[in-house]
This record gives structure tokens, C-alpha cells and sequence, in this order.
DNA sequence: ATCTACGAATGGTATAGACATTTGGTCTAG
DNA sequence: CTAGACCAAATGTCTATACCATTCGTAGAT
């Protein structure tokens, strides 16, 4: 064939007078092909130049959307040969920032919370300096018992500067999630965040607390989490019954510096 | 000033007829500036067309090299302001997949092996099914003592089908790197790994083998692992002395709900 | 003094084309 | 039948240019 196959694009409409960029929407045309599973793992795109006049835009732009593609791990190019698409499994995830509540929503649960104190406190001094306090600046102290289905699953503990968030108090914490709070009445957009996960033996409160069985150990996670800007935000220490949760985790292998251009906005 | 200054930049060479492109020799020379820390955080870099002026390259062609900066978050850029210098902390950093004595040496320890047993034998369901054997194929299951500074620190049970490595016990698995053994002998080239992270209580048993103190828990990491083309290549649970050792995750905030165009390694 | 409108500066998007490099197939000479 | 030359097709790199969108300082009006 002199015609290449482009006939599973011919769904992707564009629209030149959209806010967002052309290329994003060739991006997002072809990543939800893929992402459905309408093409085979190992298909052979159609060459970028034959796409170029399906859709009537230059080749730099088509190749702006690829590199979005290629960066998710949904295609893969190689010079003299073409483009394929990439095995389901071999697709890249991100590793993602949730919230209790959010991540127990994810894994099937009805997550609740009840709220067992709040404090404004001077913090200790490894805490001030972690949030870059002065020497008067408190901070919340915020003890929380986190239930899973209506088991107590986890008890968290967050120290947030005062400075960021005045009058915490007021909200219902219990009842409104903590980074909903933060972002959307204190304008903190949060961006990442360090977790060390570690396994710890229960202390007799604890025991307690969780209704943990006889012999149980209970998973630490001490989260730094940060705003967009960069500031220190949160440091939370929260206690996982062991029997109940873990922590999953995804790594890759370093390869080659990538190529290509990008977008930040 | 009317002419920006470059000056920083005046060290970077090019070289055309390099098998690097243009765009990688901008990024890598830049990049190592950041990384050196030679320009402080919020530095506000020149204007694209004053860099692309005193390289005397194309903007494009810059843009790319910024793209890859970007997306490493060693710059952040934003339109019609200007692109500055990315505080340290902010960088990313991909989550890496990592042997146990390379992560042992990057803490600063010094790794050590002890190679418990090492047999040849007929897998579970759940484990064919994972590997994906045929109904006689065998498996490597490999219990290793893993030392640092010459103390236990965790106890490694490695399962890998001998169809990709037969001969394995041939090698000695207690002074080589096992994840290099696979690359280097059998060609296998590992790309990617799954963790699910969670705590116990330790067995009698363990207890003895790790020396552990009375009251410790243990953190198990269930590690499953792929090679480049998607195959299923290792399955391990590690054993973790919990007063000894913890994991660290990073985690980033999903932006919109479409495709990101930053991150990825 | 304050507000507004404008414009310069800057990064973001897009075009059209050129040449380089790699790959894989085909043709040809031996 | 094979080895090598050659060619076509594909992605990779690069140029030069144009215009868009956002930000911010400033000149001018009130």
C-alpha cells in the first residue's frame, strides 16, 4: 500500500480554536486509543509524516505529541523503523500523591476519620527548622484515628506551621479532608511529597487503639510533604496496622536521558 | 542592561560534529551547572533568544535542551515571566530500581551475602501462573543472608524461572551481584519492579537468623520484577530487620487528568 | 496619588522545509 | 546462492520565522 492505514485516527477531531494546543489533543486522541486497547501491544503507527497529513498539521507539532505519548510509555520509536505500540505492563505510572482518603477510595474501602485532638503548640526544634519557623511561630498538632469499613486502620499524626493555614481550627477536620482544606481555602497547592516507610512494634496504646491482634507489628510512614512553590507544608507520622496495609511501590530502571521537547505550564 | 547576561554560560563548548546532538550538549552543560550548584535557587536564567544568540543555535533547538531540564525539574519556566533555577529539593528524582549492595552502598554501608540454600524445583500455581511455565518447568528459589557492616540485616528469598538462566548454580551467587549476573551472563535487561511494602511480626525462626532484639517487627518487601520486553524475571520477599532499615517512596501530585508533560526519567 | 491602557519582554505554539542517520529490503555482480 | 551495493522509508535533528498568551513595568489620564 502507498496510502499508509490511518484509518484508526480518523475518530480524533480537532479543534484549531480549543484553549488547549494542538498537540495535546493529538496527545490525548492517541493516548485514549491506546490506553482502550484498540490497537494491539506491537502495532505499527501509521509513519509521522502520514499522520502530519491526516490531520493536517506539521511534523514538529506531531512530534510534540509523540514525545508525550513516548514519555508515558505508551509508544515506542526507533529511527529507520517506525513507531509500535507498547505492551500494557510496560506503560510508565506515576507514582501519585493521595490522601487517606483518596487512596482507601482507591483500594475498594469506605475510609472515615475521627478527629482525637488538636493543639497549637511551639514545635520542637528539629520541627521548626524543618518548617523554616521563627522562634515564636506554633504549629497544629493534630491526632487523628483513621477507620477503614468502620475498623480503625491507622492513627496520624500532623504537624502543620500555623503560619499557613491561621484558624484550622474552625474547619471540621473530621469531617473535610486536610488537603482539601489546604488547597482550596488556604490556596497551598500541594506538589510531592518524601515518605519513609518503616516496621515498628506496637506500644501498649497503640495495641489499643487499632484493636490489634496478639502478635502484630504496625507499618510507620513519616510523610514531608511540599507545596508547589517549594515550602515545607506537612509532616505527618502515621501508624498502619500491619495485618491490614501495605505500601506499594513502583521503580524503574535509569536509562538514557530523553529527548525531545516539552511543555510546563 | 540591554545585553543579558550569559556570562555563566560562556563555558559551555559545542561540538557540531559530535555524534550528540546540539541539543543534548545545551542540556548536559546547563544541567551540570544546576547540578553543581554554581547558580543559586531563583536564579533568573537568560531569555531563551539571548541563549539561543550565544550558542548561535536555533530556538527550537534550545527549547529542546530547556524541555529536558525541565522535565528533570532542574528549571521551571513560566510564560511571559522568565525560567529560574529549581531549588534542590524540588528536583525529581525517579524512584530507581536497585540491587541490595547498590542500595546498601548509596546509605553508605558495606553490603555482604550469605548464601543460605539453593535449589532447583517445581513451583506453585501462583508462581507458574506469574512466570507463566509450562507444567514441568523449574524455578530457582534462593534464600540469602544479606549482611551490612557485617550484621544481619535481612533475609532474601528469591524465586526465578531456570528457563532464563539455566545454570545459574554455577555461579556464586554470594559474591556476585545477582541482578548482574542476569544482565551480564543471560542478557537480561531488567527495566522495571513492583513493591508491596507492608509489617510483621517476626517468626522464631527469623528472630534467630536476624538477631533480632525482643520486641522488633520486621518490614517484608514483596518485590516482583520485569525485564525490558515485559517479561516476568524475579520474585523476592525480603525480610528487613525493622529497627535497621526503611523505605523511601516519593510521590508527586497528579496534575490534570490528561497527560503530564513533565516527569519521566 | 491612583488607576488604566499600552507595549515590551518572555515563554508557548505552530509552520514548512532541509538534511542526517538508521533500518530493511532489492538488485546486481560474482 | 551469497555478498555487497544501493535505495527507499522511517525517525532524529536543526533552521528560520511567525504569531499567540501572559506578565509586568510605565507612561499617561484622572
Amino acid at each position: 500500500m502507498s496510502t499508509p492505514n490511518v484509518a484508526p485516527f480518523l475518530s480524533i477531531r480537532l479543534d484549531k480554536d480549543s484553549p488547549n494546543p494542538i498537540y495535546l489533543q493529538i496527545a490525548e486522541g492517541i493516548g485514549e486509543l491506546l490506553k482502550s486497547g484498540a490497537l494491539p501491544a506491537g502495532y505499527v503507527l501509521p509513519p509521522e509524516r502520514a499522520l502530519c497529513e491526516r490531520f493536517g498539521i506539521s511534523r514538529m507539532t506531531l512530534r510534540q505529541a509523540m514525545g508525550l505519548l513516548d514519555r508515558e510509555g505508551l509508544i515506542e520509536s526507533r529511527r529507520g523503523r517506525g513507531t509500535v505500540v507498547t505492551p500494557a505492563r510496560l506503560r510508565k505510572q506515576q507514582q501519585e500523591l493521595k490522601s487517606f482518603s483518596e487512596e482507601i477510595r482507591d483500594r475498594g474501602g469506605r475510609p472515615e476519620s475521627r478527629l482525637i485532638s488538636l493543639e497549637r503548640t511551639l514545635p520542637g526544634e528539629s520541627v521548626r527548622d524543618f518548617f523554616e519557623l521563627g522562634d515564636q511561630q506554633k504549629v497544629y498538632e493534630i491526632h487523628r484515628l483513621r477507620l477503614k469499613d468502620g475498623e480503625p486502620l491507622a492513627l496520624e499524626f500532623v504537624r502543620i506551621p500555623e503560619r499557613l493555614c491561621p484558624g484550622l481550627e474552625r474547619f471540621d477536620i473530621a469531617k473535610n479532608s486536610l488537603y482539601q482544606i489546604l488547597e482550596e481555602s488556604y490556596g497551598l497547592r500541594l506538589e510531592n511529597c518524601i515518605e519513609e516507610i518503616s516496621a515498628e512494634a506496637p506500644t501498649a496504646k497503640l495495641r489499643k487503639l487499632l484493636a490489634l491482634p496478639k502478635n502484630a507489628a504496625v507499618l510507620v510512614v513519616n510523610r514531608k510533604t511540599f507545596a508547589e512553590d517549594g515550602r515545607a507544608v506537612e509532616l505527618t507520622r502515621s501508624t498502619y496496622r500491619g495485618d491490614q496495609y501495605s505500601a506499594i511501590v513502583r521503580s524503574v530502571r535509569k536509562k538514557k536521558p530523553i529527548l525531545r521537547a516539552s511543555t510546563s505550564s
